[in-house]
RNA sequence: GGUCCCAUCGUCUAGUGGUCAGGACACCGGCCUCUCACGUCGGGAACGCGGGUUCGACUCCCGCUGGGAUCACCA
């Protein structure tokens, strides 16, 4: 049988990256069977699904190169367009008694909560409209519709003896008594259908084959699990993956800073990045860090992952991303800087090949995009201003001469202003001072970049070219005045 | 509180009865060096506790402790 996974994501918000590893996780297995994945999008809740945040999400998926096999743009795949299906389910349940209307209030299931929890008894529905209808009545229930005056819901009718098995693919075995499942709302008063509702539907119609997702739904397995058996169908195998945390030990979330794919897009990560942290949260294939996508794909498998919740650990993304960063082909890179640099509202260089000069001198120095670029800020825009502690510290009087002394240098100069060029230069001026490298490459680094440090200082001379470095030298001779 | 899940360095993890308990991030130190990085070499750092099972437990079983999730007319 060919395996179908699915990501089910709501758009009530950003993509948060806790949630897409799942995603990824039921993508890499679906690759991995070279199965299918189907992206669906659960936007029962009118009130909450926004398009903003449903942009955000295919944006996301789109930009982490998790491509799905059947999904928007379809409208089959929302489930705010199958209403009639899970009206003709909810039908179906009630036309054969597993399922029955309720009429208590939203006060008095608060009230039944709150004395639950009192006289600490389980919190559930207590099923005291069970059999308020008749069962010859049933049938002829029609589903909540608030402005045509049927203020009520209905419930499933779970099972009160025996247990659910879930036999998951990652934790194992776990047994639910069914006595512990209370009656769970299927249909809302306003005649919307409930989250556990239309994903065992759409689970089912869509043939789901592996239903993989995060383990804070393991106690609402065994509850969907009923509602297919009442239905008549088969569930699915289920994966739990644990969770993903914040550094506190509690869930991640947007109160633990950045945690949406867009934030870290935007701070400057690669797709390639994210997705190989995340991929190792919880996973693993011997001591193999790094992974391209085809080897996820190739080695992925359920059997390596993890039970247990990981903590969310930004250093560690940070290095691969640098790990990125530096075998990136500069080609690549140099487009991917730009807007970064427009974000700053810096001036684009339009010279390619200088821009790829750039950026190799700086990429061993930044992590993320957004730190190359703010280290290219001396390479990008004139004039620079001087830091008052570096210049006070080593634009003095005493270095003067010597800085004269190379600007002639360099000034004399001719044919290519390279590395091999300058150093000489430099070498000349050492001599004749008898002074070392670093109290003239210093002095030399404040008065070309502004500051205490940045790249060799042969490399930023050859960069910034002779025209510029020149009046930056004399500025800073101007300075040291 | 009920139910369920989980438990190896600070963090991510390897480990599937016999290992000096391995790797990675982070941290510390040496080297390299014009600054900062990179690189490189080295270092500290873990099997939560108590019972069993076994010739032998990090590995298997039970209990405890601890952490987490979930108990909505959200998904």
């Amino acid at each position: 049988m060919t395996v179908r996974t699915r990501y089910a994501p709501s758009p009530t918000g950003a993509l948060h990256i806790g949630n897409v590893r799942s995603g990824l996780f039921a993508y890499l297995f679906a690759r991995h069977k070279r199965g299918q994945f189907i992206l669906r999008i659960d936007d029962t809740d009118q009130e909450r699904s926004t398009q903003e945040s449903l942009d955000e999400i295919l944006e996301s998926l789109r930009w982490l190169g998790v491509d799905w096999d059947e999904g928007p743009p379809d409208r089959r795949y929302f489930q705010s367009s199958r209403f009639e299906r899970y009206r003709e389910g909810a039908r179906q349940l009630l036309r054969e008694g597993k399922a029955y209307p309720c009429y208590c209030t939203v006060a008095e299931l608060e009230a039944m909560r709150q004395a639950a929890q009192r006289e600490h008894r389980k919190p559930g529905y207590d099923g005291r409209c069970r059999n308020r209808t008749a069962p010859a009545d049933l049938p002829q229930v029609a589903l909540p519709d608030k402005s045509a005056g049927r203020d009520y819901t209905i419930r499933f009718r779970s099972p009160r003896v025996g247990e659910t098995v879930v036999d998951d693919l990652i934790k194992g075995r776990a047994v639910f008594d069914n006595a512990e499942l209370d009656d769970l709302i299927i249909f809302r008063s306003d005649g919307v259908p409930t989250y556990n509702f239309a994903t065992v539907l759409d689970d089912a119609d869509f043939g789901m084959t592996h239903v993989v997702r995060g383990d804070d739904h393991l106690p609402n397995t065994p509850r969907q699990m009923q509602i297919f058996y009442a239905l008549g169908l088969q569930p699915p195998a289920y994966a739990h993956l644990p969770m993903v945390m914040g550094p506190d030990g509690a869930k991640l979330s947007k109160r633990h800073g950045a945690t949406s794919v867009f934030a870290y897009r935007d701070l400057g990560y690669f797709p390639e990045a994210l997705l190989n942290y995340l991929v190792r949260l919880g996973w693993s294939h011997g001591d193999q860090e790094i992974f391209s996508r085809d080897e996820m794909i190739e080695f992925f498998d359920f059997a390596n992952c993890g039970k247990s919740a990981g903590i969310f650990n930004a250093d560690k993304l940070l290095w691969l991303n640098f790990h990125y960063l530096k075998e990136r082909p500069l080609e690549r890179l140099a487009a991917e800087v730009k807007p970064f640099i427009a974000k700053r509202g810096w001036p684009i260089p339009g010279d390619e090949a200088w821009l790829q000069r750039m950026i190799a001198t700086l990429r061993e120095r930044a992590k993320t995009l957004v730190e190359l670029v703010d280290f290219a800020h001396f390479y990008l825009v004139d004039p620079i201003t001087l830091d008052p502690k570096a210049a006070a510290k080593f634009l003095r009087a005493e270095i003067i001469e010597p800085l004269t002394a190379l600007t002639d240098e360099l000034e004399a100069l001719d044919g290519e202003f390279n590395e091999a060029a300058v150093q000489p230069a430099f070498e000349r001026v050492l001599a004749k001072f008898g002074i070392k490298l670093g109290q003239l490459a210093q002095p030399v680094r404040v008065a070309l970049t502004g500051g205490t440090v940045s790249p060799g200082i042969y490399e930023v001379i050859a960069v910034l070219g002779k025209a510029r470095t020149l009046a930056r030298l004399r500025q800073a001779i101007a300075a040291a005045r």
